[in-house]
DNA sequence: ACCTGCGATGTTTACGTACACATCGCACGG
DNA sequence: CCGTGCGATGTGTACGTAAACATCGCAGGT
């Protein structure tokens, strides 16, 4: 292995000049440094990161957490993320969680593998996160917030998003609303529920308990519970669905039923992911602005890791929704009563 | 910051024997171990990882190299690859090089960020790649396989796929059969594209150059060459897609022609992702044993890591062709002059 | 001509861990 | 009863870098 001193040497310098070129420190001669670097091309040589980061106590990796990477919407928030990570001279660091929610990244934080990390997917049960914010160790929250939780965090206004939904669907003639629920830890479910509850029933539709079925974030899950949905005697003509996969999920349980969207029943999702725009889903659905938000928590998190004793920010950013072909035309009160 | 001389110090012992306990080396006494063991857990103590791998040139952690994390079939592979690792004690380090094809993480394998790498989108072009692993960095191909480079590959037999797709389709009575071929680069797309040419040609029914759309990996552009393919006078009968995401695009391309699938066309994919089991597309695919490839190329990459000499090792696995809906019935020679 | 001051470079050291080697003590065999 | 050997533990050091401090030389002012 080809070391700073090595480079050193073939340069003539002391080892702490070819350190000082490498950081791009001005007080090198230009003579100086054109020299060091002509060793370093020379002999091949590559800083050492364990060194650097031993001394430095930096590692510029930042670990992502992500609940289900198969969910189309986190590739699409990792690809915005690793973007504005990049931008900011970070690398990546992913932990696909599947139930425990990121402990190890948590111990991968306090053995200093990464500065600090950016959580898409945190719930209140995630084990030992509050305790680590607490700790004061650098952590953002992006996509699903935790109000309990003293740290940066970077949400949309998923109440509001809720409640255009039931907006739009009341305002389009719909009464038997059909509402697909999340899981109930992640905020983001919980919020798009409340709006699109509260917001209902200020319209004079509250949801009827027997159009909401409760399931997780899956599409298999999303599909059998919109067929019975489907299959009541009084099915609903319009179902939200608490993110974009379920929704998906739902117009294949529709169309499994032989029924057709939106003809027979109108379908709206939440995400907006790429392939709700696909011709055999056209799905209405409503629109994060991830790019944005994935620069700000990364703003965010690379600020706390610079000063830890900065006051935690909130930052909520507005959503909006998309019509497509998933609830177009007239919605269909001939099929109330059959 | 706690370390392991804080530990010792505690418990009445030399900074050696936390080091040693650390490792779950034997050569500890019981009595000890548990003295060492509670210091550990009162002080809060966090073994360094920079320091660590600064004495032990390891990191474990593996740096993954993916082209296109919205193509779904790699989240499918990272979940996969992840597991295999987190099986392995690895972490995983992503990479989601949209043209460059990974040149910063061979950088971090040089610096000692990672310890090996997995390309899953290796191409002949992807820069500094042979040069590495002629310097004998660990570097191991996943999906992906490059003829001309010596190191550990671990691939489906992609031409195999192909035969075995123009073999179904001619077999069930296809004639005029269109392929949309992904880009040229991916030794998957060629060699699919070569297996599927040769059968078919072999049977008698070689590929007509009308009937051949080139395009990228990509949904837009597979959606809209099979709109051109579909509107010609002469349609094919049956579209064979380079993966699955090209075929989805195909599908949508002919929904939007308001064509049938497969009454009006039938369509092929390649890769098996989750979405084609999904009742709006329900697509005839091949898939990949994922999960097993995954373990293998982990398995070869982590031996390499502790043996860099050993003779580089290609393993090939069988696919299968997995017959749904986009494939049923009988095909339709009626269409073939309109 | 001499002193001052600053820019350029060198020297020393520490970061936290694990390896090589040294040491210690005790059990067992002759 | 003493020597041998081995298991348990300690001592010293090196990994490669960057920070703090030291030093050197030269330009500019008086």
């Amino acid at each position: 292995m080809v070391t700073s001193r090595d480079v050193a040497r073939l340069a003539g310098v002391s080892q702490m000049t070819v350190s000082r070129v490498l950081q791009g420190s001005t007080k090198v001669a230009a003579g100086t440094r054109d020299r060091v670097l002509a060793a370093m091309r020379e002999s091949g040589y590559q800083p050492n990161a364990a060194a650097r980061t031993m001394r430095t106590r930096r590692t510029a990796t930042i670990g992502v957490v992500v609940a289900d990477i198969t969910n189309p919407f986190y590739p699409q928030l990792l690809e915005a993320v690793g973007r504005a990570l990049g931008e900011a001279g970070q690398r990546m660091v992913l932990w696909n969680a599947p139930d425990s929610g990121g402990t190890s990244a948590l111990e991968a934080l306090d053995e200093g593998t990464v500065d600090g990390l950016l959580f898409t997917t945190a719930t209140e049960t995630s084990p030992g996160l509050a305790d680590a914010v607490e700790r004061g160790q650098p952590i953002a929250l992006l996509h699903r917030g935790l109000d309990g939780l003293d740290c940066d965090q970077v949400t949309t206004d998923n109440v509001a998003g809720g409640r255009a939904v039931a907006d739009y669907l009341v305002g389009t003639g719909h009464t038997r609303i059909g509402f697909l629920a999340g899981p109930d830890l992640p905020a983001t479910a919980r919020h798009r529920e409340r709006g699109f509850r509260d917001r209902l029933a200020e319209l004079g539709h509250p949801l009827a308990d027997p159009l909401v079925a409760r399931g997780g974030f899956s599409h298999d899950v999303a599909r059998s519970a919109t067929r019975d949905l489907l299959s009541r005697q009084d099915p609903p003509t319009a179902v939200f669905c608490a993110n974009d996969l379920t929704a998906l999920g739902a117009v294949d349980g529709a169309v499994s039923l032989g029924k057709r969207v939106p003809a027979d029943v109108w379908v709206v999702g939440y995400d907006d992911i790429a392939m709700t725009s696909w011709d055999s889903y056209d799905l209405t659905t409503v629109r994060q602005p991830i790019a944005d938000m994935s620069r700000a928590a990364v703003r965010l998190l690379l600020a706390r890791i610079d000063d830890r004793d900065r006051p935690a920010r909130v930052e909520e950013f507005p959503c909006e929704l998309v019509v497509r072909g998933s609830t177009a035309g007239t919605p269909q009160p001939s099929a109330v009563d059959t």
